[in-house]
DNA sequence: TTCATTTCTTAACTTAAGTGAACGAGTTTA
DNA sequence: TAAACTCGTTCACTTAAGTTAAGAAATGAA
């Protein structure tokens, strides 16, 4: 299981001998089952998530209602955004299926970086990376129909559509349940013609 | 002028004598008129923007339309796309106003980073403020109606609904210029009410 | 298995956004 | 000054999303 760890962090930077077992001594690793809420709204984490096995989501209950805004599968993390503002969460996050994850605080961050200041280097990029790929995606969710957001998803994150629920989908993609399978059912008569 | 850009470093780091001198000879100060062009498509541009006074936007032509996605005003800075991934712009950015701004490029920025290592230090929380503001932004954005971010943007950035135009605004909410007369004349109707 | 719950789809109706066209006000250009 | 543009608004019409409700299918729990 560290080995999927170890492979995504060589992308960026080369770690000794050492490194890694300091990495592996922080016992970093934690097994989810599907439906667990790692994260409620109102509370105050430190917990940082990156995921290695699975599927987690972002949601807010907005009278009454999920609004799931984003998902996390392999290789991606997450820092919730209560670490990094201090205040209550917004929001809740929980596992669409059974999950493996890294949980990680800000306090170890510190650590690594003062003893490994690769790690520095590795956290801008990732996160200046992470921002461009973020930016994109904004524009295009502006500049795009509800369709053609289905039809881009369907390009770039087509297991999304298998893994994930019709219904947490809708709200990501911006809409109702009932206009997903409605705009699912008009693309499908489409492409019989 | 300089005085608006070392207020602004001066939140996140603080800089001795040395530092804002080897800032001032970079010479990065530039004056542009309303309607200039900073980046057009196509182009593999390796300049990064801050604005200190006025406003920037950011707009794709799809389709023969502009489509506006994002503002930049006082105090806010725009890595653009193509910097980060080396490829052709897919995106153009012009004045909305008369603006001064800093342009950089990231060979000054890793000079800086290697003299000054506090450099990489305020990027590094920039770029994390930044993607979090971002993130919460998309949420917004994704959770609510054309007509809830309109309200919303009234809110938070008043002074865009003044000096930006409002077909440039539309397509930033995400609707044609027509959608965002008529939703304006629906809420100032309600009031009435 | 059975019952309850969740999930997805369909339908009818309402509401709002997209489209194409027209108009007036204000700007720019020749 | 006149003609050409740009910009914002309005209107009539089309299209698609929101809403409410109902029912079928899948899932989970007792």
């Amino acid at each position: 299981m560290q080995d999927i760890l170890f492979d995504f962090i060589s992308k960026y930077i080369s770690l000794t001998e050492d490194e890694r077992n300091a990495i592996l001594s922080l016992d970093l690793f934690r097994s989810v089952k599907k439906g667990t809420t790692l994260l409620k709204e109102g509370q105050k984490s430190q917990e940082e998530y990156f995921v290695l096995k699975g599927c987690i989501r972002k949601y807010y209950i907005i009278d009454g209602e999920e609004k799931t805004t984003a998902f996390y599968t392999e290789m991606e993390g997450l820092v919730p955004h209560c670490v990094v503002s201090k205040n209550p969460s917004e929001y809740f996050i929980s596992c669409v299926e059974d999950t493996i994850l890294t949980v990680t605080n800000p306090d170890m961050g510190v650590d690594l970086n003062v003893k490994f200041p690769k790690f520095e280097i590795m956290c801008r990029i990732l996160s200046e990376e992470l921002l461009a790929k973020q930016q994109i995606n904004f524009d295009e969710f502006k500049t795009s129909s509800p369709e053609q957001r289905y039809l881009n998803l369907l390009q770039k994150r087509p297991d999304l559509i298998q893994r994930v629920p019709q219904h947490q989908l809708a709200s990501y993609l911006g809409i109702k349940p009932q206009s997903l399978s409605r705009l699912r059912a008009r693309i499908l008569e489409k492409s019989k013609e």
